[in-house]
Parts: structure tokens; sequence; C-alpha cells
DNA sequence: GGATATTATTTTAAGCCTGAAATATTTTTT
DNA sequence: AAAAAATATTTCAGGCTTAAAATAATATCC
């Protein structure tokens, strides 16, 4: 745990230029953070599920409608979350089942449907949303804050090269004519 | 995208600690590593149904087992993957029916199932391995090699607080009494 | 204005995933 | 050695998730 993986120690003699083609440091990286995240999602949801009889899907979705005063049609929803429409749907389903969301047809559009949180669904939310932010510090407790502060800026970078390479994928895709 | 979260902006005059009870900048924190998560997730699940018609969980099953040349059990498996053992039983199921992943019981103890790559399933998943590592080296490609040292450094002090505090928890509840 | 294309959502079929209960096997206790 | 406890896996019911097809409403084109 405390000990650095080997193939990240770089020193003058072992450059990453000196091993073409070799990106098990990238591989490695990726798989720290997949471990970290879900270290964390399963904390939460076990958390929700023992104090709140809940799931991390519909905290999830309920934490977006609490940002918006006005209201999210699925799909504003299901863009933030980075899930698919029909995902957004079925979870909704349980959460009307439970009157905690309301779901309405624009006035002007009538394709789009309007999700807001009930009353209730807003006590609730809220109720889960505070601790859910103690437990969030709770897991990060180890890190002070410059390394919070440092983790955030690395992150933000990293996101930064995702959407890129996302993009340039998806750019390359359409120029040898992927039609939609 | 670009300008950094003004909550993280932490001068002498305001601290952390001026702000007690208050842990925004942790979760902002765990929201950028779920985006970063979520977007690498999706991307190579794309990807490896497109060029591979493969999974996600299938992929990192086999990883598990071109690891080892002995084979692993369920439960080796499904600790190394986080989880579920039933969660095991039905990726590997799928990968039977394909040939890829061999199955049978341990010599010494009938209980063990003990899970092997097939010659097929060896073959198959070093192909799939090599473009996956280009794949996850692209969606690094932002970051210079000190970042990803940094990154890796700090995601490291991470995972050691999340065994901590997740620990501390399982400790706790132990202690008031939770009869297994 | 009517045909066509686009957009928003839902439905569908299939697979993933979980926690808890059930099953099978081995180990420990008495 | 029989009974009880522990361990490994599977089964089960239920919920999440996706991609693709279907549906419905609006916008665009001629």
């Amino acid at each position: 745990m405390e000990t650095p993986s080997p193939g990240l120690i770089l020193d003058r003699e072992t450059k990453a230029s000196e091993r073409p083609g070799d990106h098990k440091d990238e591989l490695r990286l990726w798989l720290r953070m997949l471990t970290c995240s879900t270290l964390i999602e399963t904390e939460i949801r076990n958390r929700l599920r023992e104090e709140f009889k809940t799931t991390l899907p519909r905290f999830d979705l309920m934490a977006q409608l609490d940002k918006s005063t006005t209201g999210m049609t699925v799909g504003e929803v299901s863009q933030r979350l980075m899930v698919s429409n029909g995902n957004v749907t079925a979870v909704v389903a349980g959460l009307l089942a439970d009157g905690l969301v309301d779901k309405r047809p624009a006035a002007q559009d009538r394709r789009v449907q309007v999700l807001t949180l009930t009353a209730l669904g807003r006590k609730s939310f809220r109720a889960m949303a505070e601790r859910h932010e103690g437990w969030i510090a709770e897991l990060f407790a180890g890190l002070d804050q410059p390394e919070i502060v440092q983790l955030f800026r690395l992150l933000g970078q990293t996101k930064a090269s995702l959407h890129q390479a996302i993009k340039r994928r998806a750019d390359e895709a359409a120029g040898r004519g992927e039609n939609a």
C-alpha cells in the first residue's frame, strides 16, 4: 500500500520515452482510479441502503433535481448523470411510485417531460445529502487540504484529456463516414 | 470546464478550518473523480463492443485470469474485481458458453471452483489487452509523465484513506454488536 | 399544407449486479 | 464419528443499465 509501484519510478536511466509503445503507467493509473471509485461507490451504496433504505441511482437522480428550482427534462438528467435516457425513465418510475418526484409534459413542447422533486422528495433528499456529505468527508479524511486541491486539479486535467480523446475519436468516426 | 471551482481556491483568508462542518471540497473532488471514471468506463465499453463485440465485465474477468498461470477460484476473482460471488458466476457462465474460460472443481477441496482461460480465451484476451492499453494511453494523453506520477501517488493516498475509513466504520459496527 | 426529418422519450431484450437464502463441502468441536 | 460451525459457490428476486427499435411530437422543407 505504501510502496510505490516499481513501474512508476522514473529516473534519468529509465525514461518513458525509452520504452516506446509501453503504456503500463497509464494502465496502472486507470486501475488505481477505478479501485478508488469502486470503493467509494460501494461504501456509499451500503450506507444509503442501511440508513435510508434507498439506492445510489435514486440518490444521484434526486441530487440533480434538487439543484434545479424549475425542474429538469429527462434528457438533461440523463446527460448530467451520463446514463441512458431509458435508465432515467426506469429510475424515475421508482421515485414516482414513492411520491418523491413529479413528472409532467412541458407546456410548450409535449415531447418533453419535466421532472421535479415533490415536497416529500426534497425533504427526504436534503436529509440524505447532509449525511452523504459527511460520509464523503470521512472517506477522504486521510488527505490534507493541499492534497485535495492538487488531486482536484489533476483530475481536472484528466477530465479535459478524456474529453479531448473522446472527441477526437468521434470526429474520426464521423470523418470515415459513419452515417447516423 | 477550464475554470477551477471557486470552492477550491483557498488562501490565507479562507481556510477550510474556518468553515466548520463544510466539506464541499471533498464532495466536488468525489464528483470529479466519478466523472473521470465514468467517462473512461463508457469509452472502453463502447470500444470493446465495437471492435471485439464483448463487454467490460468479461474483459475484466479475463484480465484477472490472464495474470494467473495456475488459475483462480471464484472467490479470488470476486475479491480482485470487487464484485459479488454471484456476479462472477454469472459472467463466467457467458465466458464458458463461448469457450473462453474453463471451470473445474479443485482436486483437494471440491467446494472450490478453479477458473482458467482456455487457449482461445488467452489468445482472444491478449489481442484485446494490447488495444486496451493503447486506448487508455490515448485517454490520458493530455497528462505528461510527472502529472501521471503525481496523480498515481495521490490516488494511492486516497486508496489508503478509503481503506482506513471503511475499516473504521466496520469496526464500529462490530463493536456495537452487529451479530453476523 | 403535407411529406419528411429531427428531437424527446419510452419500450424492449439482454446482460450486469447485488444481498440474502440455499446448497454443498470441509473443518472443528465434542 | 456425529454434530455443529465455517467456507465456497450458486440460486434467486429485484433493481440497474445499455443499445436499439418504437412511439410521439415538433420542426423543416418543398
